[in-house]
DNA sequence: AAATCATTTAATCAAACGATTAAATTTAAT
DNA sequence: ATTAAATTTAATCGTTTGATTAAATGATTT
């Protein structure tokens, strides 16, 4: 039988240790995290953390498992749906910032990761699909004379690094231009209107609708 | 006296530590680096580290003050100039791409050891100059109804955005966009002209010479 | 060449860390 | 109520880590 049968007048342990792991993982990158952390942040002790998850890498795989996941299906679901190439752009600025604006530190955690295991990036990748239909599409605009063409990996850096840059430059921006946090704020919302704007202006040859 | 009379025939100790704790550092980050790390790539026993730099810390405030300044400094010095705004742009994307060629860590260490600590960065920027002069222009230019007007920091988040994620989240794209290194690194030169081209076409109201 | 200073070595310390265990306690099943 | 299973606790193990030390070696100066 399962560990829980009492329904969650709260949440079930072992819930609590996962999602207690993704904050401080998130927040201090794996190094940094220490077990005790985590089982300070849950509520619980160490021995827990182990009855459940085994080790502090079985429980890193899981965490950043998810948020690779996350990040990488709400992508190719905008992308390789059959929108309008402009409908897509649009709607991956809007989703992803307010996403980000939830979780400001995930980015960088999902970069930094990825960068001291690239393997680990392509294994847990291995099953999702690549964004093919957004290249497809591409290519079809770009013969018929509606967009300049380009290598796909282009639009995709364009796009994504316009959107997530300031969640990972944040401290340095704020520092650099000397600007408060509400402020900051207030230009990430702004950036749903002018980075499909800048996007869309430099890739139709004629305005689109 | 100083600590080294016989000329460099080879590095300083004093040198190999430092430029050794820099790759390992910009490599795995602090929490990840080991002072035995350290004293292995430089070749060196782990007392000489703490004879010279007395102590992990105080080692990798001076890498990361470094690696900020340099970062920091070559921006201000670019739109700092009485250049034309078109100029700046483009002397920005060739000038960081070609640097990040040649250290293609550095961005992503920047950007992550600035998260975990910004109140560090905050003192280590605190004497440069901000990108006063860049504002005053954009300002100008805006006015005299030139080029759209927007705040500072979309311009900056633009252009370093656009320029640096490449870098920063290479792993990721690699295996997302299913690339070879080589062809990665075509598209990075390729970038030099389009970022240029992008950001002006967005932002000069009527196209400059 | 004696004396002083710089540098390296090898050994070791205390603290922090991930992990494990046996036992206690709580919860569920019979 | 008794038994069995799930979960928590507190204690502890073996390593790793940053740091330090005393002594050995090398270089420079006087």
């Amino acid at each position: 039988m399962n560990a829980h049968s009492q329904v969650d007048e709260q949440q079930s342990t072992e819930e609590k240790i996962k999602q207690a792991a993704a904050r401080v993982f998130v927040r201090k990158g794996f190094a940094a995290t220490k077990t005790r952390d985590i089982a300070e942040e849950a509520g619980i002790n160490i021995a827990s953390l182990h009855y459940y998850y085994r080790s502090k890498d079985k429980l890193f795989e899981l965490v950043i498992g998810e948020a690779l996941r996350r990040f990488s299906k709400r992508m190719d679901e905008i992308f390789n749906s059959e929108s309008p190439l402009q409908d897509k752009i649009k709607s991956f600025a809007h989703s992803y910032i307010d996403f980000f604006k939830e979780n400001p530190l995930v980015p960088l955690f999902i970069m930094s990761e990825s960068q001291s295991n690239p393997e680990r990036v392509e294994k847990m990748l291995a099953d999702q699909k690549t964004v093919n239909k957004l290249e497809e599409q591409l290519r079809q605009l770009g013969d018929a004379g509606i967009i300049r063409k380009m290598h796909h990996s282009h639009f995709m850096m364009n796009l994504v690094g316009l959107t997530v840059f300031p969640f990972i430059s944040r401290p340095l921006m704020l520092t650099k231009l000397n600007m408060t946090d509400q402020e900051y704020d207030e230009v990430l919302e702004e950036r749903k209107k002018m980075i499909p704007e800048m996007i869309i202006k430099h890739l139709f040859l004629r305005t689109p609708d």
